[in-house]
DNA sequence: TATAATACCTAGTATTTTAGTAGGTTATAA
DNA sequence: TTATAACCTACTAAAATACTAGGTATTATA
């Protein structure tokens, strides 16, 4: 019952990269430097993002990253899901056999939580993310030294 | 973003542990070959089960656990937590502080989910489950050999 | 009172996964 | 031609997980 930090590498450069749509294009080493994650680990995330079309790679100097769709496009649970988390807790992934070949007493419990989790990563988009650290931001710039502001923002429930 | 087998074992094991509340007691042995699981591993997570008083041993012949508690009383949320599986899905555990002392981009995101996740299995208690199970194994008695009738079972949503 | 069954406890280890490093090659703008 | 960036592959360190081994303590019962 984790997610690692692959997860949140992805979700976190990809937001990056939403966030910056403004410029041509977002190289990895400013990503890594502004979020603080490794440079090469993080081409191996993006070769996962890039091969699921979530991004588009311009190489050559000036080139860089940018999103291969519309951020309002791109789900929270399609990047979890690039990047090889699984996004599943079943131990039988469907199988219904983690038992040494029968279906584990609380195997629909897993079914359902996963259903659960899915429906609602699949509805949280990347430009609403985008569009609430803006805000954050903006808010931060016209109100300086206000601290303990924690934003309060609105995720979509299902 | 897995579930690992510690949490499911337990689950599965209350689970076993509720279903058979009319037996004074169950021993750990019978519960490790009703449902395959290895009966050293399951001692170490009883002892964090004990620990939480979810669970009450007694020793000797004739010995074993019961639940400490009703199975109404008993969340899944509280079964997960006390074998250790951390229920949550920031790389900061609130610290806000993943990204090199200061807050990611994504970690709003991160804490809205462990809401859903810990809103949900707190309302999933061990007797709705069992109810369920037992329903299913009456229905499995009564229509014998009608395959492929997958159980549907209500869980609550929150 | 001896025995066996059970819980209870601790340390170690094998395996797997994760996170990260190293060291390249290709493409391309300037 | 050069520098910059993507792109690629293999290796490695660290951590977590799952499991094993080998005990001790308690208690019903024969
Ligand atoms: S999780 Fe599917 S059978 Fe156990
Ligand atoms: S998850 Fe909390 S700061 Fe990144």
């Amino acid at each position: 019952m984790r997610l690692t930090t692959k997860g949140r590498y992805a979700v976190t450069a990809m937001l990056d990269l939403a966030i910056n749509h403004n410029k041509d294009s977002v190289t990895l080493r400013n990503i890594a430097e502004n979020q603080k994650i490794s440079l090469s680990y993080l081409e191996q995330l993006f070769a996962k993002l890039r091969k699921q079309d979530l991004v588009k790679g311009m190489r050559g100097p000036g080139g860089g990253y940018r999103l291969a769709r519309s951020a309002d496009e791109i789900s929270i649970a399609q990047i979890i899901r690039a990047v090889d988390e699984p996004m599943e807790f079943t131990d039988c992934h469907g199988l219904e056999n983690c038992k040494g070949g029968e279906r584990c007493l609380s195997h629909h419990l897993w079914v359902q939580l996963t259903d659960q989790l899915d429906d609602f990563l699949s509805n949280i988009y990347l430009g609403a993310l985008m569009r609430e650290s803006e805000q954050a931001l903006e808010q931060r710039r016209t109100e300086p030294r206000q601290t303990g502001d924690r934003q309060k923002v609105t995720v979509p429930m299902h």
